[in-house]
DNA sequence: TTGACTTTGATAAACCGTTATCGTATAGTC
DNA sequence: GACTATACGATAACGGTTTATCAAAGTCAA
């Protein structure tokens, strides 16, 4: 992560203007709206370099491959639409989610994950 | 599933017998210990007929693969172990998981996972 | 017990996302 | 502009999980 490249800036500039977390492949389809013949690999590097330096964020979901955002957002959750596949941003938490753990558990983190049909999705897809 | 047979009935005994979702590779160690010999495959094939007809329940956690427990139970969420990367039940929820979706989203369903230490590996691993 | 049909276990192979390879292109420096 | 190290793009290879294949064994009804 060095040199300033197209493909970097177009990298970056995706994840920026997008609301929502995206997958590599997401990414990919982004950032070559910008920069036609975007390489996979070169966002597979991209990420890998932006996640260690800590720009990126990487987002685990269950059930499906990871999503990255920009990092330092404040604590927030996930909306996984089940027709586009499409990961959104959920504003805010809840009290007491790390309290749930069994006696005896040391808890470290959590993950919320909210399921069903996006704004776009709502009325388009099988009820 | 139609049939009655040893490999089945070891594998339904080893999810029975586990208070913990296990993994296909787990339940395959789970039920050689009563059935040495058994194959991964009939463990796979039993598990896609068990699903199927509503016997076992898949959960999908972030960034590993699937889990399954016995289906019908009320409820919960679970607790996934950094260190021995066992899954762990958690019961009880939070009201208004649901209701974090953002507008015009319609919310089917939630996961929440949450990541950390078990009672086993606490103060085993690294802090 | 027989015999048809199902299930098993071992193995190969498909799958999918990710990473490594390598020759070419490019950024940054002098 | 020339040079050198870095980055790129295409493709092959990878790793882990899951599924397909097929001969052999097992189940169960008659």
């Amino acid at each position: 992560m060095e040199r300033q490249t197209r493909q970097r800036e177009a990298i970056r500039a995706a994840i920026e203007s997008c609301d929502r977390p995206l997958s590599p492949a997401e990414l990919c389809d982004a950032a070559r709206r910008q920069l036609p013949g975007l390489g996979a690999a070169t966002v597979y590097r991209a990420i890998r370099d932006l996640v260690a330096c800590g720009w990126l964020r990487t987002v685990e979901i269950p059930g499906a491959a990871a999503r990255y955002e920009r990092a330092g957002k404040p604590h927030h959750h996930h909306f996984l639409c089940r027709i586009c596949n499409a990961l959104w941003e959920v504003s805010g938490c809840l009290r007491g989610v790390d309290e749930l753990a069994p006696a005896g558990f040391v808890t470290e983190g959590h993950e919320i994950t909210l399921y069903g049909l996006c704004h776009q999705c709502r009325g388009a897809g099988p009820a």
